[in-house]
DNA sequence: CTTGAAGTTGACCAAAAGGTAAACTATTCA
DNA sequence: TGAATAGTTTACCTTTTGGTCAACTTCAAG
């Protein structure tokens, strides 16, 4: 009961768009608001502070969008490498859609967030480490599988993946920094180059 | 002639650590000058805004130590892969240190500072742009030199070295986000690996 | 030993930021 | 219909921040 509201939602909303664009840290209430179109009295009401409505922003934009996203792309239905090799070129396309709309490469909030929130801001950061370890997760299995089926080098999954996932997120943030898509260009080849490459005899 | 200080090079001081330490987006001016002990009215004698300072503390940091040390690392009397590997060590060693000292690993500051200026901010972005294409510039230099002498495979050595480049730094931003030294550990394999590398045959 | 350039200080301002609370409005279910 | 509940608004307060300025101090060269 009692009167209905999307206020939060927008609020929600707001914030990732801005530490998206932007930056967390550089992110205020006042611009929050301003931009959801929100009294900051109706912020209060719902959040008490910035960094529970950035972290409770990661969590809906993952559980609610981003996950859905993986789940497909790191489909059991499909081959291994190719799971991983079409989750990096769909972050090529994607990022190029957002160039197109945004004048500017945006990469990914999480990573950027999670590198920027030091010590303290202790909700955000959690919540920016627990859903870049669930993207991990997904890396990871499908380094397994394609380890299983022969398709990949074997060694340490887990490790595998975190290199993988440096490779891809590194490869983002280049981009973003110099606004430029051809970082991510060769990312699939590269990924699949990590993957099946095998030691090669000459070492200096 | 007139009176000397050491005031501008504590204010670049201070500016480099909190931003090393906290974020970009977060320094304040009033910050600075109180870490740095000067006061605002000396502060805009030296530099007229956070950007500014940022921008020239980015500067001085690279070009009075952080090059030295890639020129020692990067020197042509090394073998080619070994300076890759010798660099990738020494990230690894230099970071525990840091979480000694800080209780944190803070990995770059410019790939940071750099990823978190979006649009706005241009000097700074732009600073940051200079010196980490000079800091693949060395790579690339190695990897021409490896493929030169047959320690590295073959192939277009300028997206090599980005792909080396998005590995050392999303590897070095892990460990920051998880203040995990792990992930820089096997840092000088995975480089090796990555340069090294004969596709397998196998392939999905 | 003075003079002017180089640097420092503190007081001040306006704007922006975080934060609060009481009065108001809409909704719904009892 | 009318409480009770959920959400909104406005006005207000305090603190922090960016930014300026004129007066002051130091210093070194002529």
């Amino acid at each position: 009961m009692g009167r209905t509201s999307d206020a939060k939602e927008r609020l929600l909303e707001a914030a990732l768009d801005l530490i998206w664009k932007r930056s967390y840290g550089v992110l205020t209430i006042d611009a929050i608001c301003e931009k959801a179109g929100v009294k900051k009295g109706s912020f209060y009401y719902f959040f008490d502070s910035k960094s529970t409505l950035a972290a409770a922003a990661l969590h809906e934009s993952w559980y609610a969008c981003g996950k859905d996203v993986y789940d497909k792309l790191f489909s059991a239905s499909v081959q291994p490498l190719e799971r991983i090799t079409a989750f990096m070129h769909s972050v090529y396309e994607g990022q190029i859609e957002v160039q197109k709309e945004h004048g500017q490469i945006l990469g990914c909030p999480c990573f950027s967030v999670g590198s920027e929130t030091s010590s303290e801001d202790q909700v955000v950061r959690e919540k920016a480490r627990e859903i870049l370890s669930q993207q991990l997760r997904y890396f990871e299995s499908a380094i397994r599988d394609a380890q299983a089926d022969g398709t990949a080098v074997p060694g340490d999954a887990a490790a595998k993946a975190k290199c993988l996932f440096a490779l891809f997120e590194g490869s983002l943030a280049q981009a973003r920094i110099h606004n430029d898509i051809s970082y991510l260009k060769n990312l699939p080849d590269a990924a699949l180059n990590m993957l099946q490459a095998k030691q090669s005899t000459a070492v200096g």
